[in-house]
DNA sequence: CCTCATCATGGTAGCGCTACCACAAGATGC
DNA sequence: GCATCTTGTGGTAGCGCTACCATGATGAGG
């Protein structure tokens, strides 16, 4: 107050100005105070924030300590205002297992969180209802999806993101498409693994779940589990092959068909964990032990996998991660595109681990011998 | 190019300007370009954008239709830049049901996308371990928190709340603090209702798996039960009520418990799905038919309500919806208090729904007749 | 009739950052 | 030796919106 009498007219712009209590956000450091502090322009800083070339290593290192010093970061509202356009990309689904949504979203969240771009989230029921969808989700300005399979594999999907030039990114599909990029773990190697597992565990008969055949991946896991068997010099037999669609219900099914079979398998491997659970539950109900009657593995390591009882050994996919990945793929091929160039779609392969849980072991003396001791 | 030429001095401010593409975001209309359309300045339409008062109702409906006709959205980048701080909030939970957790995210998510807040999601394992994450959260500029249960029902949490001078919401608390906004359904109503709908189909004899004890809703949901029993003129057996902690495993063992008990119950009323669906794993166990030998009823809907099979006759919460409205309340005391105004906590109560599926029935005649034809 | 409050509205200056150019200094080519 | 690139850096002008005043028009009070 006293500075502006001191000053001048108490209406001149100037004193105004002088009065004016800063906007400023709580005090939290600019780029200009970095830039103040490491004897620069800001928009060196800039420059060394955004990671481009062009600035001397000395520079670089004096604005690194004064961003240190000032424990300054950037802020996002100015960083998207000044940069241009606002990025938004859509995160299709359709999976309703829940346990894989909630890793994909948070995956999601979290790298939007970081790159300051909106994400929308958006249900999808079937592969039809997804298009019609996507093209409005695209006339709205989305300009990059996520795909988790099934829509992933399905090429008209694929097709209509070419179509109104968006940027897909699929999560975990069956193969690499050409055209797009793609981030996915290697499901025969990780099929082959838990087969293998399983195989070490001294089991002779395993009988093996086959994912949705919609889902290129399911095929995959299967030519693991084959591979495998081959391998260590066993037979694949058919009748210990049955097909499931990755839901529990189709899971049972499968498993009452598995457990049916004489011999009886000694474990059963399922292309996911709802499956898996599902054949538990039948084994329960046919009162066999697992895992001491019977090994039950399952693949995903979802939420279900350690829900139910016992906890189920399976191979743990990073979701989130891969979806993390995906966005910030989806951000810079965006950004590419809108420079002009146009790079070959990028693929990214994620380790996977086996979870040793409760719910498998070496078959015993009974189940084993069981196949010569009572053939019926 | 030739303009510049054609204009002055190619080095020219002015040039340079005229020649500068603009930066405008893919065209998209601004404030300006509705102001024009409604013949008033900007700063009139942003009052009307933002419900502000002093603006004739003339001028107001003149803003609205320009808005409508050039199909304009305000930009969050510059609002939040312009608008000096950014708003934060935190989403803290522990809880490990995938389900619910997703419901969670997406209801928060949306809310946050649309009110253009920065939305952090905490995981935290236990209580004790929340403390500390919080405190750290509200020192980096976190003002507002989003707590589920057990959370939201644990004082020193809240307190600390208080102390950090944050918002909190509770979503789904059992009961309201004085001191803290919250959403929640009428958990004893809707276990009554659920309870209910159990006498309704003909059972006497309905076993009640409790929750967990820290969580307060569960007991509320154990009061509605009683209550319904009660109203109905039934016997509040206490070996019919055996306590569980909202897990899978706990579930399997009060099922079994409930299962052994003679007469056995004809139905089982869990305090969630995770439970509902170790009951209905433990009843086929048994060689007990689900719904046509027992009845089992969850609470919650989350996925796995609809994952198993069969699938289970539940109450179904609105998580999302519960989440959004916190995010939306959160919002709203935070920008109330810096205004200065400081009002009572609010107290939201959203409807549930019972949802029917295939696991419950009318007691078969062999069943309910069991007690009497073989009393052992 | 002239204050003085009360609307309704407009003007202007940022919010913090980046795009775009300018420019100096050295490297390169002919 | 001079035009031409390259490299590192700085200056400036916004991005779209809102906070803060200023202003003109009205009505109330003396």
């Amino acid at each position: 107050m006293a500075w502006v009498m001191a000053d001048t007219a108490p209406t001149s712009p100037v004193a105004t100005r002088r009065l004016r209590t800063s906007r400023r956000s709580g005090g939290a450091p600019t780029i200009a105070d970095v830039a103040r502090e490491a004897r620069c322009s800001p928009m060196t800083v800039s420059r060394v924030i955004n990671g481009e070339g062009n600035v001397r290593e000395e520079t670089r290192e004096q604005v690194l300590a004064a961003i240190a010093k000032l424990n300054y970061a950037p802020n996002r509202a100015a960083r998207s205002l000044a940069g241009g356009e606002q990025l938004r990309i859509a995160l299709m689904f359709d999976n309703p297992s829940a346990s894989y949504l909630s890793e994909f979203l948070m995956g999601a969240l979290e790298e939007a969180s970081r790159a300051d771009i909106h994400v929308v989230v958006q249900n999808c029921e079937t592969i039809a209802q997804a298009k019609p969808l996507m093209r409005h989700l695209a006339e709205g300005g989305i300009t990059g999806f996520i795909l988790p399979p099934p829509l992933c594999d399905d090429q008209s999907v694929l097709d209509l993101v070419s179509e109104v030039e968006a940027v897909a990114i699929a999560v975990g599909p069956g193969k690499a498409s050409g055209t797009h990029a793609a981030v996915l773990i290697d499901d025969f190697q990780a099929a082959y693994d838990m087969t293998a597992h399983i195989i070490g565990l001294g089991h002779k008969r395993i009988g093996f779940i086959i994912g949705n055949p919609e889902q290129v991946a399911s095929g995959r896991r299967l030519n693991g589990y084959k591979a495998a068997l081959e391998e260590a010099g066993l037979p694949v037999l058919d009748e210990l092959i049955v097909q499931g669609r990755f839901t529990y219900r189709s899971g049972m099914q499968a498993a009452e068909k598995l457990i049916a079979v004489e011999p009886r398998p000694t474990a059963i491997f399922a292309s996911n964990d709802d499956m898996a659970a599902a054949s538990v539950a039948v084994a329960h109900r046919r009162h066999l032990d697992v895992p001491n009657d019977i090994t039950v593995c399952g693949f995903d390591d979802t939420a279900m996998a350690s829900t139910i009882w016992p906890e189920l050994t399976t191979i743990r996919q990073p979701i989130r991660e891969m979806t993390a990945w995906a966005v910030s793929a989806a951000v810079r091929i965006i950004k590419a595109r809108r420079a002009g160039e146009r790079a070959s779609p990028e693929q990214k392969m994620l380790p996977y681990t086996l979870v040793r849980r409760e719910s498998d072991s070496g078959p015993t003396l009974a189940a084993a011998a069981g196949p010569r001791i009572r053939p019926l």
